[in-house]
DNA sequence: ACCCTGTGTGGAAGCGCTTGCAGGCGGCGC
DNA sequence: GCGCCGCCTGCAAGCGCTTCCACACAGGGT
């Protein structure tokens, strides 16, 4: 009985009435015990009598009681909230990126709430506003497009981080080898004879500020030059990682004087884009061009896209897991970052092949 | 001064020591006013002397402070958290649909907490657990695979719903009209001479539940009709929403006495996995066989896909809006349900063209 | 028999806010 | 010139939990 109190606030008027649902109280009386006793039997804390909890148990049970997570945050002084910080929500990495976060976190009893630092005001705001602040137990910063001072900015807040992309000294992170993946790329083209390999990169404004696509800029001139090939700034263009910034660039390497017989694209999307164009420019892929892309979008293999693979969502997973792990640590004095590589590898299909002049055999 | 009191609990031990951050009584006492005038004056309620507000913002901005939301909600009672419901994060659709609630319900100060259904346990353990109690303010169930017992549970707690996708009496919802977008597809097949068209449709066990398949089936036979055709069930089979579901309906099709000469697959991704499948039997596409798909996802452009087109970050920017104006009137008697459509559109590409008996002019 | 330990339990003080209520103060109407 | 009405402001009671502490009690050693 006495389900509903009617004591409590005794305010008469126009309170939002939510279907009043069964508070730690409740079930205390309906238990014959302490809050304190219903709080540590219900979280497995020990100190309780096996008849006790068993008796709790039952009785939170029959009254469909689940803790309410803000005042269990309030009073417990943890969030239980992992901030993911990404440039947007809504593009296949990312989503499958937070997809492979949320499975974690959630297993774990966290939240996950995104942030996104290439809305309106950008990432200027996200360090203006510090946005997570007091909301987060920890963040996971996805290529954060942070210059040094406002990375110092997020740090300052105390608030454990984790980085996944690209390493920062001090920070926990992980992330794919981008050099490596951008070698294994170029390679592949270089192995099959092309000598003109155009790279279709990252954006075109702040180079400095995301490293992927630097990191795999390194990869291609590394590739080049253990291939005996020069590097030509010509054939290097910005493709803002869409598909339709990979077609833009394709028509610029398309107008260049000596356009290249193959392109290596920083994501599969753009190599989409830019297969496009060149398909539409009466090219065929891959007889007159190659085009191999990163990522294995969940397309790709529809596309009979070459490319680069990596697990977006196992990165996600593991991310959130050190971020995790990272948050039981935190007294531990840490002796070394952890720094984790994740693999890549090369998935050969119809995109690239001998380039035009030596095309003996039809095709891989 | 006095930043961080000496007195409060009295714990010397090990106390997690996360850098202290302002509360509202520091603000207070800095700005020599009660906790309740920095509460009214931060947050824009009337009843504050210009002048005091003047003061307490100033004061609080120079100390950084910011309102610790759990205690906010604590407090206020309300948990300003949006609960959206979905299949499944890391798909396109649902990806795109998160970026558009997302931004909606950030503007308006509330946070997207997103709830999967096909993950271990799938909306059996949903329903069973009802894990957004006491954790959200309002649902966004988006496609949710639910029968109406199920329906009734979620219901049944109270919290305010939403629907997207399809519509329930009593619920406020947003949908495209699914029926009718399958008739534009449908129809722009007939209208090019068609006779044989095939469906790719959902998912092969629950056809009851997610009612987007149905209604697309139920629109491609009433386009069958106005054009004259006869239904033929062995040219409708499932594929699961995926390129891979796709790709498997488009070999069950290509393996049947008389194949189609055109398929209507009920999203982008089946039709791009659809089509790599014909293209590997030696078939071109459209001359072949043509195809379409619904959704025109983000690459669509690019692979020349014929499509329907919706505006999914705009659904979801939509059905953010409504939870949020539901939210507000709670109290009003609200005679009418609203139950909104959303726009969809023929996007005419490549994938698309007259069937092969009677291909006189190259492609449309 | 005694003290000491360990286990189980309840009381109560918060966590950092919001908000109902009461009270102080000045200005206006009559 | 007095009362009344508004406007500001502060007090304090929560919101529903967690956790520190005290305490009661049972059992083992010496």
């Amino acid at each position: 009985m006495l389900l509903v109190e009617p004591v409590s606030g005794g305010t008469g008027g126009g309170r939002r009435c939510t279907s009043v649902s069964a508070t730690i109280e409740d079930v205390a009386r309906a238990a014959q015990v302490s809050v304190a006793t219903v709080s540590r039997a219900l979280r497995g804390l020990p100190n309780v009598a096996p008849s006790t909890r068993e008796r709790v148990v039952a009785v939170a049970s029959r009254m469909d009681y689940v803790a309410d997570p803000t005042a269990s945050r309030l009073a417990g002084g943890r969030r239980m909230v992992l901030g993911l910080v990404v440039p947007m929500l809504g593009q296949w990495y990312y989503a499958k990126l937070f997809s492979g976060v949320e499975a974690v976190a959630t297993v774990a009893g966290y939240d996950v709430l995104p942030f996104t630092t290439s809305g309106p005001g950008g990432s200027e705001r996200f360090v203006r506003t510090l946005p997570f602040r007091k909301r987060v137990d920890g963040l996971i910063l996805a290529d954060a497009p942070f210059d040094a001072q406002q990375f110092a900015a997020v740090a300052a807040t105390g608030v454990p981080i984790v980085s996944l992309g690209s390493f920062t000294p001090g920070v926990w992170g992980i992330a794919v080898d981008n050099a490596a993946a951008a070698r294994l790329a170029v390679g592949h083209l270089t192995g099959l004879g092309h000598t003109r390999i155009a790279l279709i990169g990252g954006i075109p404004d702040d180079p400095f500020r995301f490293s992927v696509p630097v990191d795999r800029f390194h990869g291609y001139q590394d590739a080049l030059e253990a291939a005996g090939l020069s590097y030509d700034p010509a054939l290097v263009v910005p493709g803002n990682f869409s598909a339709e910034g990979g077609a833009e660039a394709m028509h610029k390497l398309l107008a260049a004087p000596t356009p290249p017989t193959a392109v290596f694209a920083c994501s599969d999307e753009m190599a989409i884009g830019a297969i496009q164009v060149a398909r539409d420019a009466g090219l065929d892929v891959p007889r007159d061009l190659s085009v191999i892309g990163i990522d294995d979008h969940d397309i790709s293999a529809y596309v009979g896209l070459t490319t680069i693979r990596q697990d977006v969502t196992g990165q996600g997973e593991r991310v959130a897991q050190l971020l995790l792990e990272h948050l039981e640590d935190r007294d531990d004095v840490q002796v070394e970052d952890v720094h984790e590589a994740h693999p890549t590898r090369l998935v050969v299909r119809r995109t690239t092949g001998p380039p035009p002049d030596r095309a003996s055999h039809p095709r891989v």
